[in-house]
RNA sequence: GCCCCCGUAGCUCAGUCGGAUAGAGCAACGGUUUCCUAAACCGGAGGUCGGAGGUUCGAAUCCUCCCGGGGGCGCCA
């Protein structure tokens, strides 16, 4: 169940009541900041003092005292100007966990209202090794991904390749000039890469050459065959390397629809922004201008839509078309919302991209408003990684960092560690399970040092930090799932499907069960607002809560109720750290 | 020129819809192992929430201005 949701419709309910009060008032229930206030508190009442002109704490008094009746209220007390504090029910809290402990979703409810999503992330260049940039968009989006399907959405997942554009002229002319077929054959991309940066450096001195890439480009787009054969090639080769690391980081895709698939429906969408007056000719290009926009003018647009204010006061316009004919960005990206509106059935698109680019999707969901578009649309940005100095993370020699570089160095730092270990005896990792162990954990860690911060903020990459085991990090929520499992195979217990009567009684089971309780209200806030880092908040909270109550509380030698209790508690607690991780897109192991 | 984001402990970061004494981790300091994994646990210390006004019963959170840092904005993606 969700118990935030049901205390808060409860609280509700019970103030409208004991208040006799006419309208339901919002109960404003919060979670305790320390366990001395009990596990809720009540902040409505005084927020409803000063428009019933009567004091905070003589409404909260009725308040408490109905609260305390009902069975999962063990005490409900005023305190402060105006708080009723709640602490649940031992009893009543063991019974929910349970009944989690026994459900496939762990108590995490399915959404009333599930929508079809398409989540747009990773989205790598063709023919460009994959570097940090792409390192967030992809352990983000896979994480949203899974999120999304665990409160019930249907999700897919959509690589929107940069497959298509003036780099593919360029390529074709450069492979011609420059190309080694040889070396194409063996690494395509490290070739591609090397043949685009001498293409790209003569283009800019050669009219000629960049002449002959555009005519190449342009043969390429009205489906020569033997430039698209080309192009093909390109595109192939490069999806082989990607695949590999896609899989070492265990991210899938539903579709793979790159820039090239929507290059059919450009000329239209353009033609049709011009009919209906969005867009217009300026200086050879075909532009948006906001700044002298009246949606209302606008035949179809979204009726009462508003332009943000930001878009009002920019000048520069969203160029759709440029002078020489060619297609933007933003004009595939027009396209594919429409795609997925008309062709997939979405009811939103989500687009797990940088920070950097939040003015572009600002003007293309405007774009969508003026053409009618009332599908969901969400920009959800992430800021950079940058190295230790602060600024966006380099090697030593200023180059862009490549992903394969960054995740072989984790996982070499991340084989240091777990060997010494080793060596101390501190580890029972077999030797024959060491390389899958030190992948599962050096790419956790990577993923839980991306994961563990809002999104919202830079951060700087840390990788001593990242792999050093201690405190707040991946290797420790693993390790603690990993002591759950070494419970139950010491007890000779069947761990998959164990369920247990759980009614906590000392303090370390009680915190533990106050913390187990949330999972459900957690998973639920995380996909609403597309915050993975609260997924990590709460299972570092498990981690430590499960590991003070491993410390004082023996399980195993424990007998009766006592044993039921403490076993459904950790079994609990490595259920959620399995579910909680796996939807961050991070593998366990059993044993470590 | 216009716009956006960030500023919280020595360092790296949380902080939900405005709630009580602003929280973690790391580092540093002190302690715990005949006991189911010590990659663990326990304890103390560490703060003018960039600054100044304002709104509010109540502000790190909302509004205005200022300072500092980063980023974006006509023909790349």
């Amino acid at each position: 169940m969700l118990l935030e949701r049901y205390l808060d419709d409860l609280a509700a309910a019970t103030m409208q009541e004991a208040l006799g009060l006419e309208e339901r008032p919002r109960a404003l229930l919060r979670t305790t900041q320390d366990p001395k206030f009990g596990d809720y508190q009540i902040n409505g009442a005084m927020a409803l003092a000063k428009r019933l002109k009567k004091a905070p704490r003589d409404l909260a008094g009725p308040i408490a005292e109905a609260m305390a009746k009902h069975e999962a209220i063990a005490k409900a007390d005023v305190a402060g100007p105006g708080f009723v504090n709640l602490t649940l029910d031992a009893g009543w809290l063991g019974r929910q966990l349970a009944a989690a402990l026994g459900d496939a979703r762990l108590g995490v409810d399915a959404v009333e209202a599930p929508e079809k999503i398409v989540v747009d992330f990773s989205s790598p260049n063709i023919a460009k090794q994959m570097h940090v940039g792409h390192l967030r968009s992809t352990i983000i989006g896979w994480s949203l991904v899974q999120l999304y399907r665990a409160v019930g959405h249907e999700v897919i997942g959509d690589n929107h390749l940069g497959d298509w554009g003036t780099q593919f002229g360029l390529l074709i002319v450069g492979m011609r000039e420059f190309g080694d077929e040889g070396a194409l054959e063996k690494d395509a991309i490290a070739e591609l890469e090397r043949v685009y940066k001498l293409a790209s450096k003569k283009a800019k001195e050669d009219e000629a050459f960049a002449e002959s890439a555009r005519a190449e480009l342009a043969k390429l787009q009205g489906g020569d065959p033997e430039n698209t054969a080309l192009w093909e090639r390109f595109v192939a080769t490069t999806r082989q390397t990607l695949e590999a690391i896609y899989a070492r980081l265990g991210v899938r895709f539903d579709e793979w629809l790159g820039e090239s698939a929507y290059d059919a429906m450009l000329p239209g969408v353009v033609e049709t922004l011009l009919e209906k007056g969005i867009a217009r000719e300026d200086q050879g290009a075909i532009c948006v201008f906001f700044h002298d926009m009246d949606p209302g003018a606008i035949e179809g647009a979204v009726e009462g839509y508003a332009l943000p204010k930001r878009l009002r006061k920019q000048k520069q316009p969203f160029i759709v078309r440029k002078k020489d004919g060619a297609f933007l960005y933003s004009t595939t990206d027009i396209a594919t919302v429409l795609h997925r509106k008309e062709e997939m059935g979405a009811d939103r698109s989500v687009y797990v991209v940088g920070a950097p680019q939040a003015l572009h999707f600002e003007q293309l969901f405007a774009v969508m408003r003026l053409l009618g578009v009332e599908m969901g649309l969400e920009h959800v940005s992430f800021g950079s990684v940058l190295g230790e100095d602060g600024k966006p993370l380099k090697t030593r020699d200023g180059k862009t960092v490549k992903l394969k570089d960054l995740l072989d160095e984790a996982e070499q730092k991340t084989r240091e560690i777990v060997e010494a270990s080793r060596a101390e005896g501190k580890l029972r990792i077999a030797e024959e399970d060491l390389d899958e162990a030190v992948a599962t954990i050096g790419i956790g860690a990577v993923k839980w040092a991306d994961l563990m911060q809002n999104r919202a903020t830079d951060y700087k990459y840390d990788p001593e930090k990242m792999c050093s085991f201690k405190g707040n990090a991946g290797p420790y929520v693993q390790y603690q799932y990993a002591r759950v499992r070494s419970l139950f195979a010491e007890g000779g217990l069947e761990y998959e499907g164990f369920e247990a009567p759980i009614a906590p009684e000392h303090e370390a089971e009680v915190g533990l069960a106050r913390v187990l309780i949330r999972f459900g209200d957690v998973v639920h806030r995380a996909a609403e607002g597309s915050l993975p880092n609260l997924i990590c908040d709460h299972l570092y909270e498990v981690a430590s809560a499960y590991s003070r109550f491993y410390t004082q509380c023996p399980v195993l030698k424990s007998e009766g109720e006592t044993r039921e209790t403490r076993l459904g508690l950790a079994a609990l607690a490595g259920r959620q750290l399995e579910k909680g991780l796996e939807l961050l897109g991070i593998e366990v192991l059993e044993r470590m």
